[in-house]
RNA sequence: AGAUCCGUAGCUCAGCCUGGUUAGAGCACUACACUGAUAAUGUAGGGGUCAGCAGUUCAAAUCUGCUCGGGUCUACCA
């Protein structure tokens, strides 16, 4: 027997994936996909680590299927696509997880436990839901290495990352110094940005603010302010400070002004002291301190009772202007003396000037910033920039240290719960109301940062810290940048492009538990360090310090179970060149960085593997793909190490999606349980429409708003279409025998449709093509389903149905199904890499008959090649007319209620030109055949027939009118038929338009039929079809004999006949049908395998009554044995 | 606070780059039809201040600016 298609039997996704998979397991279908491909150009790919330490998320699916889909086609396209999987083990969630679930804190951490107890559990803990993992990278089809992934806390991978941070320490990119930090006094630890965004640790709190008075210098630069105040009461002038930390005062060495700023110089009194004196603050903010009625006032008579301060202003400037004006010191004393500001730069510091930078705001204070660069991120930089040195008035408990007069060793926040604390910096504020310093001071109430362990507010702290040198090739990285391919563009040029512009360098220094730690050694005093870039290096390094050191250093260091982690190299001591020994500093490296030198460290490069990045094999990547808020995370590291070490690019093409919404829009978070479990939805509805859902729904990199009512629209809609279509042709196929074993027929000696449905084939392969290549698998997919359910399904297989089911097995039927065979595994093939599971069961089912393929699998094919000879522009075009022509027709038979099985005698269609008649003629048949009519008359003289309407053409006509292109549509609109026709017949016509003459011509309108006087009509666009709905009675006939057909098919049908039995009928008389049943006998019995067709008296049985036309009539049906 | 994306029918989305006169599709809804693909299908109908305001233009969903709303990232500040 014939090997036969296999019919499905009901479209159960989830369970032909469950029999895929098996099929892939036994026949290592991945493995075999990258192996078919070797010697082949590689497409080298990246894959961004997950952390296994959560469970997955449905936001997982849409990046992986993205990837994989990706990966998919590549390989098909014939290039060989490796996918190395990793994990990605190291760093803060999963301290904080391991805490959580041990019931400690990072202060336990080497007293309750051990730090090697504490590792080894997040070492445990951290591949926590790895089988989760794979389970859900199997069942949703993401094809990628999970037998030999890289996993980060790996030593050969941690060697690697040594090896690179020695290269940027030799390149003088890595260096330590300080950074301001969220610090908290009262547990004495620096805070991650992590830690402080932990809920609830911004507090809103009420803080004593002060606005101080910064005395100027008069100098050259600051004299033309002072030629104001010549004359004036007060010979004085003060800039105005704002801030909510009086205790950063005495470490004050700048003040910021923002440099387009309006600045004013107001005299005025202060309002404590009710001394005159002259004022600098912003323009904007004036309103602030001083009242409207105040403006201009009284002066002379100013006595401390005035409720309303006098002022005035005396002069207006711009923030540049101020820039370098030197002001004295607010606070002195012997510990911020001059001698004891310590340098930012290798130059001496210049401190107690204004400074210019855009982060000021007129939004709050005064517009000027009291800047301490030891107390906030903004201060610190800008203070860098100006050499303005740094005082560190404050220690680690967060005291004021000595030498303070009568703040000294005071908490600057009561930071140990003190009985009766009393806030130093009220009386910072009041000794600068005494001292004639203080302009304004005020409670004030704002959110402030707080430990979320400690409950106690944070300060920003200098700490000390190892830094990447990024902006040392900033330049560089912005430039390399351009060559990237951003998808979308936007994210490369705005989000990423402005972080690259305002970049920092990158703080690496973590001074946790869980991580690869520096491999940095320095001696006790500081003065040597030494770093260390191979595990090699460190035993030779270590032996030699046991040799000099003697034999009571590193004893237990040992090459076979050594570990890179804390605490076993904490142990290693190492000697310096002048013989002293030296002790790992004690940070580790931050976790991104981890990720970043993945290319490098995945491979255990230049350990091994050193050919595939040097030689570019495997490097860098053509194609990465992760979440949009990877942006300025792993894009960013991937990108600044490969500039820094490789001065290259480490990706080609970038692909950032967006965020998985809940259908409402709103971010899924377990605490509003609108998570979609990923494992539900794919054992439910199957990963295939899953991921085509995720795909074709939204642009990958718009949000995508989750909605199961729309995977089952996807499963119904383009699953099920594709299902039915696949059904179809197995049914008629297995009946014929079809198994593509004859010629493939030329497609000129093949019908019409036949050579359209081709055309449009390749046509869609052609889009589907271009769009992969460029990353637009959205705009693939929706073209395959257009295809799938728009062509194929509802107008050739619904066309073509008879040519399957009808006559002999010849030439025509070998068409239809080589047609139909093709589209259906070029169809598949084309869907494959977005739904790689029921395309590869329908391949298999065709192939497995057909052959055609010497694969396993339709991930071994490859992609289609579009054959550019199939296509027929003006084929699909009239295809399209034919269809618009149908569905106009149908609409009148709807309207005027002659249903489609009723044939009718003509249809008039107006053309408007030769070759809208020409393309009509060609798919006249079909039109007639679709909505059963029996003739198309064409008119083309239809002066007095046709209603036409004339508009005017605004593309063409926009240009070359301009404004008068209003008064010209109203002359067009006024046109009679009579003008119309004459503009037709002559091929232009002059208007009259402002009483000045101007021509148009044919190519400048656009003219249409509109109505045919006394015919049913419709119209779209400028096709208009009018039919003829008169009934005659050989027509009437004629619909009663179709409509007797569909009555005893149903009944054969009903019968449970099989489609190829013969039958016999009888008919009790009835004279009114008995015309129409004779007069179409022969068309009757081919149509329903009938041998005979006879009239009796009385059916014995009463056999079965059916309705014609609302006529009763008794049939039997005996099926012939 | 800054950057960026988004806002079109009840819902999900096209159209916007390159402005052109009835703003489309699918789902849902209503009615009718079809029935040898039937867990399908066709036809018709209702449903839109294209978030708002202003500008450019003969012409704006489309270009520009501002505002509002939503998302994300970064920052958290005197």
């Amino acid at each position: 027997m014939k090997v036969k298609y296999k019919e499905f039997s009901g479209l159960n996704l989830p369970a032909i994936e469950k029999e895929i998979l098996t099929k892939w397991e036994e026949n290592d279908a991945f493995e075999k996909s990258v192996m078919l491909r070797e010697g082949a150009t590689p497409f080298v790919f990246y894959e961004g680590p997950p952390s296994a330490n959560g469970m997955p998320g449905i936001h997982h699916v849409i990046s992986r299927t993205l990837k994989d889909l990706v990966c998919r086609y590549k390989t098909m396209q014939g290039f060989q696509v490796k996918r190395k999987g990793g994990w990605d083990t190291h760093g803060l969630p999963v301290e904080l997880g391991v805490e959580k679930m041990l019931g400690i804190t990072k202060e336990d951490i080497g007293k309750k436990i051990s730090v090697a107890e504490y590792n080894e559990t997040c070492r445990k803990e951290v591949l926590k839901y790895k089988d989760k993992w794979d389970e859900i990278t199997t069942k949703m089809g993401y094809w990628v290495d999970l037998n030999d992934p890289y996993i980060t806390f790996d030593n050969k991978y941690i060697e690697t990352l040594w090896w690179l941070l020695k290269r940027l320490y030799d390149k003088g990119l890595l260096y330590e110094s300080v950074s301001i930090q969220p610090y908290s006094p009262a547990a004495g630890t620096g805070l991650s940005s992590h830690e402080l965004n932990q809920p609830g640790t911004y507090k809103n709190v009420k803080d004593t603010s002060a606005v101080a008075m910064f005395k100027a210098v008069e100098n050259e630069k600051s004299q033309f302010l002072f030629n104001s105040v010549i004359n004036q009461p007060s010979p004085d002038i003060y800039f105005l400070a704002w801030t909510t930390t009086p205790w950063t005062l005495p470490s004050n060495l700048g003040l910021t002004a923002g440099p387009n700023i309006d600045y004013v110089l107001v005299k005025t009194y202060n309002p404590y002291t009710h001394l005159p004196v002259n004022v600098i603050l912003a323009k904007a903010l004036i309103s602030k301190y001083f009242k409207p009625e105040g403006e201009n006032g009284e002066f002379e008579n100013y006595t401390e009772n005035n409720k309303i301060l006098p002022w005035k202003i005396l002069a207006e400037f711009k923030g540049s202007e101020l820039e370098g004006i030197q002001y004295e010191q607010l606070l002195s004393y012997p510990a911020n003396s001059l001698k004891n500001i310590l340098p930012l730069a290798d130059e001496v510091p210049e401190p107690f000037r204004v400074l210019l930078a855009d982060f000021v705001t007129t939004e709050d204070g005064t517009g000027i910033v009291h800047t301490a660069p030891a107390f906030g991120a903004d201060d610190y930089k800008v203070g860098k920039k100006y050499n303005i040195g740094i005082l560190t008035m404050v220690d680690r408990q967060g005291k004021f240290v000595d030498g303070l007069g009568e703040f000294s060793n005071r908490f600057v926040k009561n930071y140990k719960d003190e009985k009766g604390y009393e806030d130093v910096n009220v009386d910072i504020s009041v000794k600068l109301k005494k001292e004639n310093k203080a302009f304004k001071v005020e409670k004030y109430e704002h959110s402030y940062p707080h430990c979320w362990r400690t409950d106690k507010p944070i300060l920003y702290y200098p700490l000390d810290a190892w830094f990447i040198k990024t902006t040392a090739l900033k330049d560089r990285m912005v430039e390399l940048n351009k060559t990237i391919n951003w998808k979308p563009k936007s994210t490369g040029e705005g989000r990423f492009g402005n972080w690259l512009e305002n970049m920092v360098d990158w703080n690496l220094s973590r001074s946790r538990y869980w991580g690869t730690p520096l491999p940095v050694w320095k001696t006790a005093d500081g003065s040597e360090e030494k770093c260390i870039g191979s595990i090699e290096e460190l035993i030779s390094a270590a032996e030699e310090a046991k040799k000099l050191l003697g034999e009571a250093v590193n004893q237990h260091l040992s090459t076979a179970d050594l570990d890179l982690h804390k605490p076993f190299v904490d142990e290693i001591v190492l000697v310096s060149e002048s013989g002293k020994p030296m002790k790992r500093v004690p940070d580790l490296v931050d976790v991104w960085f981890d990720s970043g030198a993945m290319p490098y460290a995945q491979l255990h490069y230049p350990f091994e593997n050193k050919d595939l990045i040097d030689a570019g094999k495997a490097f860098p990547a053509d194609f990465i793909a992760e979440g949009v808020d990877q942006t300025r995370g792993w894009f960013y590291t991937l990108h600044a190490l490969c500039v820094l070490l490789f001065d290259s690019v480490a990706y080609k093409t970038v692909v950032s999606n967006g965020l998985v919404l809940d259908k409402n829009g709103n971010k899924m978070s377990k605490r509003l349980g609108n998570v979609v479990d990923p494992f539900q939805t794919i054992e439910k509805f199957g990963a295939d429409a899953t991921r085509w859902y995720l795909i074709t729904n939204a642009s990958p990199w718009d949000n995508l708003k989750f909605d199961i009512g729309g995977i089952q629209e996807v499963q119904r809609k383009f699953f099920g279409t594709l299902y039915n279509t696949y059904q179809f042709f197995a049914l008629y196929s297995n009946l014929d025998g079809f198994a593509f074993k004859e010629a493939y027929i030329p497609l000129d000696q093949r019908p019409e449709i036949d050579r359209w449905i081709l055309s449009s084939l390749n046509s869609l392969v052609i889009r589907v093509t271009e769009s992969m290549n460029d990353y637009e698998p959205t705009q693939a997919g929706r073209a395959i389903e257009e295809f799938v359910d728009e062509h194929l399904s509802n107008w050739y297989v619904r066309l073509c149905r008879r040519r399957f089911w009808k006559g002999e097995y010849g030439q025509d039927k070998i068409c239809a199904y080589q047609t139909l065979y093709e589209c259906l595994e070029t169809v598949v093939r084309l869907m494959a890499p977005i739904s790689p599971f029921f395309s590869d069961a329908v391949f298999h089912n065709l192939n497995a008959v057909t052959g055609r393929f010497n694969v396993e699998s339709v991930h071994h094919t490859d992609f289609p090649k579009e054959n550019k000879a199939a296509v027929d522009t003006l084929l699909e075009e009239r295809m399209q007319l034919a269809q618009d022509a149908s569905s106009l027709i149908l609409s009148i038979r709807k309207k005027v209620n002659i249903k489609v099985r009723q044939p009718l005698q003509k249809v008039l269609i107006p053309v408007l030109n030769p070759q809208m008649k020409e393309q009509l003629l060609k798919v006249e048949d079909l039109i007639k055949s679709e909505v059963n009519v029996k003739e198309i008359e064409y008119i083309t003289e239809t002066e007095g027939f046709i209603n036409k309407k004339i508009k005017p053409n605004f593309i063409a006509l926009g240009k070359k009118l301009g404004s008068k292109m209003k008064a010209v549509t109203a002359a067009l609109t006024a046109f009679t038929q009579n003008d119309i026709s004459k503009f037709e017949k002559e091929g232009n016509f002059i208007l009259q338009i402002n009483g000045e003459p101007l021509t148009l011509n044919l190519t400048e309108v656009e003219i249409s039929a509109e109505d045919i006087p006394g015919w049913s009509v419709a119209s779209k666009g400028s096709l208009t079809v009018a039919l003829d709905i008169t009934v005659s009675d050989q027509l009437r006939k004629e619909g009663e004999a179709r409509e007797f057909v569909n009555r005893i098919q149903n009944l054969r049908k009903d019968s449970g006949f099989e489609v190829t039995d013969r039958i016999n009928i009888n008919i009790e008389e009835n004279e009114r049908l008995v015309n129409s049943i004779n007069e179409y006998k022969n068309y009757i019995c081919a149509e329903i395998l009938a041998d005979s067709i006879d009239f009796v008296p009385q059916i014995l049985d009463g056999g079965t009554e059916i309705e014609i036309n609302d006529i009763p009539l008794h049939v039997s049906v005996i099926k012939k044995s």
